[in-house]
DNA sequence: TCAGCTATATTTGTCATACCAATTAACATA
DNA sequence: TATGTTAATTGGTATGACAAATATAGCTGA
C-alpha cells in the first residue's frame, strides 16, 4: 500500500509519480532520454492530464526530469544521490535516510577535526589517541565488540581539536550510534574480521599522522578511513 | 529571474512553489497550520488551479505540505526534516570560547555543505539561494539588518545538500545566532557597510560556483567567505 | 540530390468548467 | 443543550480549449 496521508487512499498522482520515479532511478529512460509524452502517460496509467502534470510536478521538484514546451520531458542528471542501500520497509525510510544523512555530516565533521586534531593536539592527547587505538586493536584480536573502542577513537579526535563544539558533536553522535548489527551487517566471520582489520590500520594512519602534527595526511587518512568504511560496509552488506 | 530550463521563461507553478516553499521555511505558516486554501491561492497568485496545484505537487513531493480532502492544506512536520538536535548541547552555553569554537565547527559544516550543494542542487533550490542572495541585497542597499538574510542565503545552501542532517545542523545554528550587535560589532557607518558589500560579494561567489555545479569552486569559495568573515570580524571588533 | 524555407503537427503550459469524495459548518428539532 | 440532517467548503480527478515553443514534413530552388 503506497503512503499516503492518515486513513485516506493514495492519491493517483502520487502513485504514478513514485512508479515513475523508480523507473527513472532505475535507468529507464536514462539520463538525457526522453520521458514518454503527457498523452502516452495517460494512456498508460488511464488517468486525465491534471494527474499526469500532478506527478510529473512532484519529479520535477526532486530534480528528476526537466520539461520544455514542445520538445518533451527528459530525465535530468539526477542532482539527488541514489539511496545507499533499499529500506526493507517504508516506515524506516525516514529513519535510514536520517541515519545516511547524519554520517555524511559526521564525515565533514570528522574530517576537519582530524586537521584541528593534527595542529593542536597535546601530547597528552596524543598518548590518549594511542592509547584508545590499541584498546581497538586488542578488541579486533579477542574477537570481541569494536564498537565502543572505535567510538573513542574518534571521541579523542574530537577531544584533541581543543574545540567543545567538537567534542560536543561527537558526544552527541555516540548517543545515536547505532550497532552495525542492527544495520544489517554480519558482525562474524572472517570477511568482518577483515573489515576490522583494515579499520585498525587506517586508524594507525590517521593516529600517526596527528601525532607527525602533519595536517593535510591528517586529513587525507580520515578521508580515505571514512571513504574505505563505507565501501567495506556496502561490501559486506551484499554478501 | 527565477531558474528555469535554459531561454525558457520561468513556469509560473514553479515561481509559486518557490514562493510558497519560502514562506513555509520561514515559519509561515507553522508547521501543522493550514495554508490558504487553493481557492485563495488562486486569488492570490491571480491564477488557475491547475497552476496552483502543480505548486503545490512539488510542495508535497518535497514533504512541506500534505492535503487532506474536505480539510486543506497542511504544513508538516517532516519526519525527515525533523530536526535531530532535541536537547541543547550543555556545554555550548553561554560561553564565549563556545562562541568561537561553534564558529569553527560551522565552518568545517558549510564548506562541506557548499561542496554537497553544488553536485546536488536542482534548479528550484538554485533559484532559492539566488532569491535569497537577492534579498540580503536588498537589505544592504536599504540599510536595514541582514543578519535574518544571511542566514537564510547559509540554511538555503544546507538545504540544498538534500541532507536532512545539514538541514538540522543550520536550523540548530539559526536558533543559536546572536546579533552581531551583541558580538560588540558596531553595525552603523561606513565600514560595516563595506563589511556587508564584501559579504554580498563573497555570497555571490558561492552562488555561482554552486550554479555551475562546480563543487570544488563552491568549497572553496564558501572556505574564503567564512575566512573573510573572521577577518573583517576581527577588524572591525578592533575599531 | 541537397539545402533552405514554410507550414503543419506535436508537445508542454495555462485556463476554465464540472463533478466526486471527504470534511466542516450551519441549522433545525427534540 | 445535544443530536441529526443539510449545505457549504475543500481537495481529487476529469475534460476540453487555447497559447507558446519545438520538431517534423513537405515543397522549392540551385
Amino acid at each position: 500500500m503506497k503512503a499516503s496521508v492518515k486513513g485516506q487512499k493514495p492519491r493517483l498522482a502520487t502513485e504514478i509519480e513514485e512508479d515513475l520515479r523508480t523507473r527513472i532511478l532505475a535507468g529507464q529512460p536514462p539520463v538525457g532520454e526522453k520521458l514518454a509524452t503527457e498523452r502516452a502517460l495517460c494512456l498508460t496509467y488511464g488517468v486525465s492530464r491534471t494527474v499526469i502534470r500532478e506527478a510529473i510536478a512532484g519529479l520535477r521538484a526532486a530534480g528528476l526530469i526537466e520539461s520544455r514546451r514542445g520538445s518533451g520531458l527528459f530525465v535530468r542528471a539526477s542532482s539527488v544521490q541514489a539511496p545507499l542501500w533499499q529500506a526493507p520497509m517504508p516506515e524506516m525510510q525516514a529513519e535510514i535516510v536520517a541515519i545516511v544523512d547524519t554520517l555524511e555530516l559526521r564525515a565533514a565533521v570528522e574530517i576537519e577535526a582530524a586537521f584541528l586534531a593534527a595542529t593542536r593536539a597535546s601530547p597528552g592527547q596524543i598518548a590518549q589517541l594511542r592509547s584508545c587505538h590499541q584498546r581497538f586493536a586488542e578488541a579486533v584480536a579477542a574477537g570481541e565488540k569494536t564498537e565502543a573502542a572505535d567510538f573513542a577513537f574518534h571521541q579523542a579526535i574530537a577531544e584533541a581539536t581543543n574545540n567543545s563544539a567538537y567534542r560536543s558533536f561527537m558526544e552527541y553522535l555516540g548517543k545515536r550510534t547505532i550497532p552495525r548489527s542492527k544495520l544489517g551487517l554480519e558482525t562474524t566471520g572472517e570477511p568482518y574480521r577483515a573489515y576490522l582489520v583494515d579499520m585498525q590500520s587506517e586508524h594507525l594512519d590517521i593516529l600517526e599522522a596527528i601525532e607527525r602534527h602533519r595536517a593535510e595526511d591528517a586529513r587525507e587518512a580520515m578521508q580515505a578511513h571514512l571513504l574505505g568504511s563505507l565501501e567495506r560496509y556496502r561490501a559486506l552488506s551484499q554478501s
